[in-house]
DNA sequence: TTATTTTCCGGCAACGTTCCCGACAACGAT
DNA sequence: ATCGTTGTCGGGAACGTTGCCGGAAAATAA
């Protein structure tokens, strides 16, 4: 490998070591004239500074860590796009992690997050997380941290986040205006702050226009395709809902195919629209109306929010939660 | 922050830095005696080590690049689960680079790994990259590079990918047995090995089948939406296709829309299968049958190769291509 | 001329870790 | 009593950087 060091430099020139280290950063301290030998030399021996010998120094590691539930998973994987397209830019670089949507591999992966000596982290909860604690302690010391979709209920932190209760609004609105009664509201599970927020939104739709929400319509449902064709299966049997308003990537696959092998004629004539980021969402078999969250501008934002922080390292940003809009598709 | 470090634990204890340091690395010189001091010293003031000083120490950096053209792809981004789930068991992390199809970006991610200090890296080359000049150089520092998916024409070095030509044989083979007879091929740019390997396949399937290869069925397509629709239109006006075999996600999504948005009568009864990883193929509007490239299993057996190669770095590794097979979804 | 400031550079320590080398007991063997 | 052994530990250097301190030569001022 290429391992030419400052000292080679400095040898092979007969200067010292940090002379030759100001030269490369410039300082008004060396002249012109060997400046602009180290320079040449350091040019011609293809030289890199050690970022790991840097990194000790300026006790840094231009390294931020992002931890989702799943990588392979289009939102996400759009988030850290984002995220990915920003860092790059200033020269940090993202190392991801994934909790498989465990507490338990959440709170491993920040450990080793931290003992990694990342200088930052952004962070979408896991499905399990309803206890906070390794959290807060990692924000008592001081170590920067973003939030973004699944947010914890915690007050003086930095979210991004996106309007979930003004799309989920929107959604049930839409399906309203086309005439549906009774819309279903299949959705992850309630500890997540997405959860509860596009719940509100349901609700209130449905509440501004005059329709009785009811409770049999509103669904939980977990991540394995089984969990979907039961609860597909028993809100059609017995709730004889006219439409579904899906959430989340994971649910939408799963709920429509179990509304595509469900048996029943009135799973034919459903009404359906997704919170979901999926690209062929205009390809099903049945149109698929969204709330598509801008998964890349989450990430851009989130990864410009925590660079801020990172430079100003010494004056206190303030916390702040961003909000994005959702954006309805209507097919 | 939480900075502890041996030599706080040796002030603490009143004894060494280098006894510190052994202690917590089970060394034969010390005393049972002062290892356990040490180390309830170490656990109770919750030490770890500073992997920063470790890397410089070492030389190694315990961090694997990973350079993928799009990460908010599905097939890469199951390939990237992949490798995230062997490298984390072996204490490695992933960092992922993405260069957007571009050649030049190619070359200055691979050189960012490299001054990055990486100890190795996983590569699927961009579209654009037809000169090698750049993987000769870092091979030739012995920078340990596992290629995959789309690997360059170099005898000597480790790749993994999955068999392309008989994955494209079957997925032919099995429209001609759906009594197809004019089988348009839909494909990426011809630089890459996939798109060659791809081609072979198909056109010996034809061949063993007594069907002639038409040229004019053959349709190299970029990756830009508006590419697809030129191509499929041109096909289904001048070429009467009675199916097509579409490879690579992206160019699948393109080409479905294009073929849904065609007015003409012929593009309804068009037989189709991909050669894609599409999570969704079963819920489209017309039921395509995949070829389904093992993307998990394929990172899986990159990092292992990879690791196989850093852990054993003073013996050689032997170059090897591991070809995983590919499975024929028939919906 | 002498005094004072620039200009330019080298020496050294430090970041946290590991490893080589040597030291100094205690011990049994000669 | 002397000599090697064994067990246990400390000192110091090194990985590649950067920053502080100080110092010699050159330039300017007196």
């Amino acid at each position: 490998m290429n391992n030419i060091t400052i000292k080679d430099i400095a040898n092979a020139l007969g200067i010292s070591n940090s002379t030759v280290s100001r030269a490369l950063r410039d300082s008004h301290e060396i002249s012109e004239d060997t400046k602009a030998k180290v320079i040449a030399y350091a040019k011609a021996v293809n030289y890199h500074p050690n970022p790991i010998a840097q990194s000790l120094r300026e006790n840094k590691s231009y390294s931020i860590g992002v931890i989702v539930p799943e990588i392979a998973n289009n939102y996400f994987s759009e988030v850290i796009n984002g995220i990915d397209s920003v860092a790059s830019q200033h020269d940090y670089h993202v190392v991801i992690y994934q909790t498989h949507e465990s507490y338990e591999r959440e709170i491993s992966t920040i450990q080793h997050v931290l003992s990694r000596k990342a200088d930052g982290l952004i962070i979408s909860l896991s499905l399990e997380t309803n206890d906070y604690s390794h959290i807060h302690s990692a924000m008592e010391d001081n170590f920067p941290i973003i939030f973004f979709d699944r947010v914890p209920p915690i007050e003086n932190c930095y979210k991004v986040v996106s309007d979930n209760y003004e799309g989920a609004y929107k959604a049930t609105k839409h399906m309203i205006e086309k005439g549906k009664k009774r819309i279903a509201h299949i959705t992850s599970p309630p500890v997540l702050s997405i959860t509860k927020e596009r719940l509100a939104g349901y609700k209130a739709a449905l509440k501004d226009n005059n329709i009785e929400v009811d409770d049999q319509l509103i669904k939980y449902c977990g991540f394995e395709p089984k969990d979907a064709f039961v609860v597909i299966d028993e809100l059609i049997k017995n709730q004889k809902p006219d439409s579904i308003f899906v959430c989340s990537d994971r649910l939408a696959l799963n709920c429509l195919e179990a509304i595509k092998n469900n048996p029943s004629e009135e799973s034919k004539d459903l009404g359906l629209i997704g919170y979901t980021n999926l690209k062929t969402a205009n390809l099903l078999y049945t149109p698929l109306s969204t709330i598509r969250q801008p998964a890349f501008e989450m990430g851009e934002k989130a990864a410009e929010l925590l660079i801020k922080v990172l430079k100003s390292k010494n004056q206190i940003v303030d916390f702040e939660t961003i909000i994005l809009k959702n954006e309805l598709i209507i097919r």
